[in-house]
DNA sequence: GCGCCGAACATACCATGAGTATGGAGAGCG
DNA sequence: CGCTCTCCATACTCATGGTATGTTCGGCGC
């Protein structure tokens, strides 16, 4: 029987959380006070750094949460049905629309390298979206649809391109327009590197 | 007659634009205090308020100072002599050279977005090295040497996957095998979108 | 040379916000 | 029924960005 003092204590936390996320990607890091985190939380910083260990470790917690909806989506389309190819394509798809939340652009994108250090954050990206690249990226050399690239290079391009197309997409002041664009242009690129007939159709 | 005051106002203004680019270079902008920057440059902060409107200010004269020295030597090769193919080789050749210099990385490519805010930061980078690679791939498309495709979004792309690319080879073990094997896939994606015979070479 | 004006600083102060130390309340358990 | 330990609140400290005010000194009219 899970006690009621541990279901308050986590219901706290994933306040905590929630509230660090919208006002992170409202007024980001810097611009954001602890108290006022606790405060949209309903509690104070008292209950802030029993949970946390500083403003630091509630960010990455923010980072994990937001990343993590992200990967499960994007997760589920990678391994599941259809072709390599379909999958990628269904992939960017997804990973566009991921982009377009405002909470994943301004905290995994922008300020995570800069708060949690570049290192840890590709350590974590490792994990997750940029994993999700690579292997998607791997999955399309194996089964003989693009030429024999260095995987971990081209990942690395890609996701960069990805992110700053993602953060134009939506900054722009006609979003669908660019991001057709983009998708545009990226997918030509695939096909240009793709070995067997072309199929533009993407999501 | 330029009075000998001047120089002396010039100058401390300078050496608080040196002590600000090394120790944002060192520490990030939020790692690093403005006493220590006025300590470093020898003055004090009532000099630096003097010059400067604020720490964003400063950190924008740092950005311009990092930035404009790479912009010189770029705009040097894109203006300069040979087919724009060969300008465009030799100029990404140049950026992924700027891209290692560590103050350029971190303060033009990582922390000016965030601290500058996103907005700010495209604005100047328009004006210098994105938009060199937006030229460049322009003069390519007019010369007929690339199909024509969007020139901005692809420009933006291309940015996003060379600076991503820059962070990936200076925080390598082994920087110039990475750096060899990213100028060997950037070259290898520029001539599939070319129209005549490729020329593998680089720089 | 003399006084004075203003730019170019220095010094002292304030406000905000991250982090800490400590106290208290109540759930669970014997 | 009291003991304990988690969970959280309150009340601080300290670093730092920013401000307000004082001070020096080069340039310049007289």
């Amino acid at each position: 029987m899970r006690s009621r003092r541990l279901d308050y204590s986590e219901s706290t936390r994933s306040a905590l959380v929630d509230s660090a996320v919208e006002l992170f990607t409202k007024r980001g890091y810097a611009g954001t006070s602890l108290d006022e985190i606790a405060k949209r939380a309903r509690v104070t910083k008292g209950a802030l750094y029993h949970h946390f260990s500083g403003k630091q470790a509630l960010f990455e917690a923010a980072f994990d949460q937001v990343e993590s909806l992200v990967y499960d989506r994007l997760d589920k389309i990678m391994t599941g049905e259809g072709t390599p190819w379909e999958r990628a394509l269904a992939g960017l798809n997804a990973f566009f629309r991921a982009c377009l939340d405002p909470a994943y652009q301004r905290i995994a994108i922008h300020e995570a390298p800069v708060v949690m250090g570049w290192e840890r954050w590709r350590e974590a990206e490792e994990r997750c979206s940029f994993g999700l690249v690579r292997s998607g990226l791997q999955a399309l050399i194996d089964a003989g649809e693009v030429e024999p690239v260095p995987v971990e290079v081209t990942a690395r391009l890609l996701f960069g391109a990805l992110s700053s197309a993602a953060t134009e997409i939506a900054s722009s002041p006609d979003p669908k327009k660019v991001r057709a664009e983009i998708e545009d242009v990226i997918v030509r690129m695939l096909v240009r590197l793709r070995r067997t007939e072309p199929d533009v159709s993407i999501g």
